[in-house]
DNA sequence: CTGCATCCGATCCGATACTG
DNA sequence: CAGTATCGGATCGGATGCAG
């Protein structure tokens, strides 16, 4: 799952070796994930995801957003009103990533202690 | 599954809305999937994995791995040997790993179609 | 309200060259 | 063989300010 160039390959041919298979899809950015689970229960407006996503500044949201209905994963509709309102929400695409990304968060939850000793191993606090 | 600081958490108060629980694990960069997809197979030494990797430079290789070996998911043994041999193999955490990385590259191989379809959309080549 | 423009530091990652 | 050192381009993403 990559969002550069080359990957997204349906390998058919058998490398002798690993590496050959599609590679998982995946966001490269830190937001898209997250908007897709705000998305998930149902549409929201601009606005209305900054309130979760709450560290995320408009403009890395418009372009995170921007990205992700490039890929099809979400719609944007733009109502003419005022003041403005734009609603986004998931296409079916993007409801159906939803499951491999629940995967993804039952592995996680599971293995949450492995993964958080080896962040401490790393980060370098030590003692007082 | 982030690499930086903040995720990882295993929220349990309930937010009103989204982006609680537990952000997926994600390996931020290029490399690491398809490592976990190399070792797979079984221990690898640092130029068998370069050769199915075939693009990546040495100096990104060892990056990946260190990183990888931080996050626990693979261990290094240098044997003291003259050429020196050094075996990279999936601990018991990167081995659980390729369970969720399956369903994402299954979702991926499912909807291939859609996911090529949006980068020629965005690529530009239009006409001939 | 929903953005876009600009600046700028942090990462990522490829190329190239060198070492124990 | 298994790396390390250095450089530079590309991208990411936060801060701030302005606009329709």
């Amino acid at each position: 799952m990559e969002t550069t160039r080359e990957p997204l390959r349906a390998d058919m041919f058998g490398h002798s070796d690993c590496a050959a298979g599609v590679q998982p899809f995946r966001f490269g950015d830190k937001w898209s994930g997250r908007v897709l689970r705000c998305l998930e229960q149902g549409p929201r407006r601009f606005s209305e995801l900054r309130i979760p996503l709450h560290t995320v500044t408009p403009k890395v949201l418009t372009e995170t957003l921007r990205a992700m209905e490039r890929k099809g994963f979400v719609s944007r509709t733009a109502y003419d009103e005022n003041p403005p309102r734009v609603e986004y929400r998931l296409t079916a695409l993007g409801r159906s990533a939803i499951e491999p990304m629940n995967a993804a968060c039952a592995w996680t939850a599971e293995h949450l202690p492995e993964l958080l000793a080896a962040r401490e191993g790393a980060g370098g606090a030590e003692g007082p």
